[in-house]
DNA sequence: CTGAAAGCGCTAACAG
DNA sequence: CTGTTAGCGCTTTCAG
């Protein structure tokens, strides 16, 4: 920048102001220094910039893995939105570990992000109370945070759940399964209890052998399909927890050729051209990123307390995102 | 970091020294200045140490969308390979739109990464010539760059559809169809080439009217399938160029109830899980990422011209990743 | 082994 | 409308 100021003939500060798109500068200058920003190829710094004004115009998005459809699509929503207010995104991949989510967290702060919108993959988070007090603003998504308060954007787990028992019950089950990830996980409590409210509504006792709560691995998800089909009276359909038991019960399904009235809890990708089609809960990744992205903006951008257009430091929020049911065959099967 | 010099009672540089692991520290300093790091919160700026070694510790990935998996595969790769190198990445999706990718791919400059991996949207990147002599280097993935030299990794297009053909010839296919993407698209080029040289070497007649270039869209599809299945010797199998087009040609299949040879370029999730299964020429997403990451690290830290650890400036690379035939069961069916 | 001074590239705050 | 000065947080250089 010095040098195109030495070579237009100008001061620093007018580069600058060309720069910045500044008002208030001759005709004549801007177009000198315009160009010798084009002979000298010259691209301002913007962690310089960054440093000076106490912003770097990037914000971090930690989630378990960038590769998960799931968290993709999550993942270019945000980008849509930072995209709005000219940021940059810096995405991580946690791998479910607790240790490498806060070494990435931590990692995003000393880059000064200006906000972070994070997955939880641990069950503590308060090593992040000093970065927010420094003036990060976090949002969660997904899952809470483990024992601090703070923005979150949440699906409708219950009522995803709920919703699914309903649509089963609706086509004339009475023996209806559940397999859940491991009741740790938020989400797989929250959508356990979904399943037990919508039971309770229809005046159906709740069975526990009809229920699992496992890792999705296929070894779990094979066991879990052998105690709900044996017995005296087995399970006539099922739902799943999450899409990647969804597969494993697909896969265990194909092997056996046994078929049963499945719906899964999370939409997958192909799902309309299996046979029969795969009738899930969808949850709303894009929204999901989406609310999570603006909701950090308000707060990035986010006036005195109180202020109209967002509040920095208002009290946390929370938005759920709700579930659709998408029918495609697999739940519409009549028990035997 | 002030603040922590003050409150240990010793200089900057102290602070500095012991921040950054430098031997030659007083043990009683250091743990001094440890104390007060972590009482304060302190947390050190990387923004300011790139500002001063001319290192920001960040590198770009620009695709065409993140959320599409064969990228965020390869963007999962590209992440941990980065991670070995302490370094965070920024990634960008260019929507397949060269203004956008070249706004993108500048501001991934502007703040100064120290390297770019591309997906080329566009047909032209001179504009990325300055950037790279001013040291930033450039790795091309998936395409090579429109009009200048850089390092590239490739999948191995041609060899991949030769492969695939050749499966469909050994189950006795002779009128096998192919649709492609559109001709202006390298990998497109490629693939096709692939087909006719497959063809070729089997002593079989090129006939146009078994081949369709167009996007991959539904509609184009079906009329390519319209096309193939015509006449008085239709095609008996078919190559599908891309995933999209796979899918295309899956929902289309199954809408007209019909069924012939499929073999899909590019795996799909679930492929497995359909019925039949669907055969692929599987591309290595998760290879390519990795391997441009280590060419573009090998640049960043390259030593000078003919250094064994890496040559900074040495002449461009192309690497080329095979492809993989995955039999599941679509490219096996037999000639009506 | 430790510290003081200079400066990375830029912009805020204040002159002119 | 334009320029000067100071300093963002850190590291490099060189002197103790």
């Amino acid at each position: 920048m010095k040098d195109v100021a030495a070579a237009a003939g100008v001061s620093l500060k007018t580069v600058s102001r060309v720069v910045n798109g500044e008002a208030n500068v001759n005709e004549t200058l801007r177009t000198a220094v315009l160009e010798s920003i084009a002979e000298l190829g010259f691209r301002p710094n913007a962690g310089a910039r960054g440093l000076r004004q106490g912003r770097s115009g990037t914000v971090g998005l930690l989630l378990e893995d960038v590769a998960d459809p799931f968290y993709s699509i999550l993942s270019r929503a945000v980008e849509e939105v930072a995209r709005e207010h000219g940021t940059m995104v810096f995405a991580g991949s946690s791998a479910e570990d607790p240790a490498r989510e806060r070494e990435l967290a931590l990692a995003f702060c000393e880059r000064r992000v200006d906000g972070l919108i994070v997955v939880p993959a641990g069950a503590s988070h308060s090593y992040l109370l000093p970065e927010m007090r420094a003036g990060i603003p976090v949002v969660f998504v997904d899952r809470p945070p483990g024992d601090i308060e703070a923005d979150m954007v949440l699906t409708d787990n219950t009522g995803g759940t709920r919703r699914g028992v309903d649509h089963l019950l609706a086509h004339g089950h009475r023996r209806i399964g559940f397999i859940g990830d491991a009741p740790e996980i938020y989400t797989a409590g929250e959508r356990l209890r979904g399943y037990r409210e919508a039971l309770e509504s229809a005046g159906i006792d709740f069975s526990d052998e009809l229920v699992t709560q496992a890792p999705p691995n296929p070894e779990s998800t094979a066991a879990a399909l052998d105690r709900l089909l044996a017995g005296p009276s087995p399970a006539t359909a099922l739902l799943c927890g999450n899409s990647r038991t969804t597969v494993s019960v697909l896969r265990e399904l194909a092997r056996r050729e046994a078929s049963l009235a499945l719906v899964g809890f999370d939409d997958l990708e192909l799902g309309d051209l299996l046979q029969p089609g795969l009738t899930v809960v969808a949850q709303d990744p894009a929204a999901m990123g989406a609310a999570a992205a603006r909701l950090l903006f308000q707060r990035i951008t986010g006036g005195p307390p109180g202020d109209a257009a967002g509040d920095a430091s208002g009290p946390t929020q929370t938005i759920t995102i709700g579930t659709r049911l998408i029918a495609r065959g697999s739940g519409e099967i009549p028990p035997p």
